[in-house]
DNA sequence: GTCTATAGTGCGATAGAC
DNA sequence: GTCTATCGCACTATAGAC
């Protein structure tokens, strides 16, 4: 993160970030299958995390309900973390290869969350659909979040979600 | 797609499809940013197309309303292309560079989308939210359009948005 | 159209942990 | 004796500078 912010993104080889290190080029491919894994590793806690507890939210949850427990349950995560986060999206959003990463964690986790519901008895296309719909409300929390000030991420997923239901009501 | 299908996508060099095309490996990269970018010029006129019916929607339809009317509009583009899509979306499933791009090339459609929206002057993050929410019911559709038999997209396209309707509604 | 930096891979050797 | 972390080195394809 230093050597990124200091001189860049695409600025920063894999050969001085091994440098910074104390390590070689190789063993940094090793750690990471890519340049931009770097920058991501903290996603797979995340995914493992949300689909623990979706399977232990209560067998009476609606789908929806289930993957909500399941956003829930990670908003500790962002507690105190906000310089931090802050400065890595910012390099995310200056590198187009980065928010593909960033999407595509976004997408691995969507999987995840409809492969879960479908351990819980939802079938396609329903847990496919919530599995998105959960992700897309934690999208929009996460930008709240980190590109606002409040530094409250348990209610921003709050809002997020009411705002979903409030839109999908409006359409009927 | 000759290539990619004949010996894969990894084994196939962009020299390779250069000389089948009858070009250099300069002008292929003239044409596509990047050896991926072959497979997915097509997402651009598909959301030209959804962009373009977003602002010709009614003034007084809802924000999800008129996702809905950006979707139904570019059903007919995969019309009697089942077949070639099919081929393509094996060799995408093959390889985790080029799901990558593509659900990069979804996230700008949700992202063109939600701009969309704003300019029929929908605040964030309801834009963001509902254009999301679109967009996932769009890849529902293509995953059962392009995996099933029917061959029917606006069918497809219909059903999941019903089925969305059914998940927000249950979980009140 | 040419030239080149750098990302990323394959394989083999080494060394410490348990 | 197996497992894991590191290094070294040769090599190729992508992608971008000129």
């Amino acid at each position: 993160m230093d050597l990124f912010v200091e001189r860049g993104y695409d600025q920063t080889t894999v050969a001085e970030i091994a440098e910074r290190a104390g390590l070689t080029e190789r063993t940094f491919f090793r750690h990471f299958s890519d340049k931009r894994e770097v920058l991501f590793q903290g996603g797979e806690i995340l995914q493992e995390a949300m689909v623990q507890a979706l399977a232990a939210a209560p067998a009476t949850a609606t789908p929806l309900g289930a993957v909500r427990a399941a956003l829930d349950a990670v908003t500790q995560f962002f507690d105190g973390r906000h310089d931090r986060a802050r400065l890595r999206q910012g390099v995310i959003d200056a590198h187009s290869e980065l928010q593909e990463r960033e999407v595509a964690k976004m997408a691995k986790i969507a999987l995840a969350l409809a492969e879960g519901l479908r351990e819980r008895g939802v079938a396609d296309p329903d847990a496919r659909l919530a599995a998105d719909a959960g992700v897309a409300v934690f999208r929009s929390a996460f930008a709240q979040w980190v590109y606002g000030d409040s530094g409250d991420m348990s209610k921003s997923m709050e809002e997020c979600f009411c705002a979903l239901e409030e839109l999908v009501e409006q359409g009927r």
